[in-house]
DNA sequence: ACTTTATATTTGTATATACAAATAAAATTA
DNA sequence: TAATTTTATTTGTATATACAAATATAAAGT
């Protein structure tokens, strides 16, 4: 069965958790090269381009709640992919080396996902889609 | 920062979690006058429309792992909202007469999330979503 | 200067969800 | 009918995510 069969696609909650547990699989695989997560691998691009960068500022780049920007820069490192500095009550996140050498991997990562939803869903819907998701995104309270 | 505003905005990953996010809080703050999440609810519901449904078949309407199932089951059993009956390998669930009762307050909270995020988002833009994410998950193998 | 308030981050705890393996029964095949 | 394969479900374990409370610092007000 799929969505549109279920007794449910006509609930937002549940055409949109679905869509997003099928795109998270599909995001999964293709970031498994690397050994990361997609969030994982997103922060730590974003770590990587904007070295020095606070955990608030990260989460509100990836739209996640301050707590779980923590607990995903530990698991990074564990792995050595990044370090902390706290001075007061700022921290700031760095790349190491491991990490920026990763980062054109990270890109295939990304690139073979995008190569992966457009060839499924078409080109031209993918692009709207992702206008509709974040339009509607925008309208709904933080 | 809004959706739109982040530098992963242009991304489907990025863009299908975060909506997923926004709705499930929506959804979890309607259901909460009946105690229950909205997975909860939703496969509640299931079980009192159809009396002995099995686990497999919920997986499908729910669009869930089975394993997530039988863990969802599990927190209705606890709460005495549902029963287990199982003969050779099939199980069936039955909802409880205090289930029963339930089912009016969930339709209300099925309603007031309805009533919600359309204010938020149009009724029309409402509908044109569910539509668009319908068919993109449909796209999407599983 | 002292007190209060606001801000940034982390911790403790809880959640839903999934995968892979285990179990057990039924269906099929030889 | 015995052996094999398929099907239904559960269990063990791991994950990302969040909320609420705790911590600690900085900023603002008096």
């Amino acid at each position: 069965m799929n969505v549109s069969g279920s007794r449910f696609s006509q609930c937002l909650y549940f055409s949109s958790n679905a869509l997003a547990r099928k795109i998270e699989k599909l995001a999964v695989e293709n970031w498994k090269p690397v050994g990361l997560s997609p969030s994982h691998g997103y922060l730590l691009m974003t770590v990587i381009d904007e070295p020095g960068i606070q955990p608030g500022l990260l989460a509100e780049h990836l739209q996640l709640q301050p707590s779980t920007i923590t607990r995903l820069i530990e698991k990074l490192e564990e792995k050595k992919l990044v370090v902390r500095t706290t001075e007061g009550k700022v921290t700031n996140v760095y790349p190491t080396p491991k990490a920026k050498e990763l980062y054109p991997k990270m890109q295939t990562c990304i690139g073979n996902f995008y190569r992966e939803h457009t060839t499924l869903m078409g080109k031209e819907e993918s692009r709207k889609i992702v206008q509709v998701l974040n339009k509607a995104a925008d309208k709904l309270v933080d």
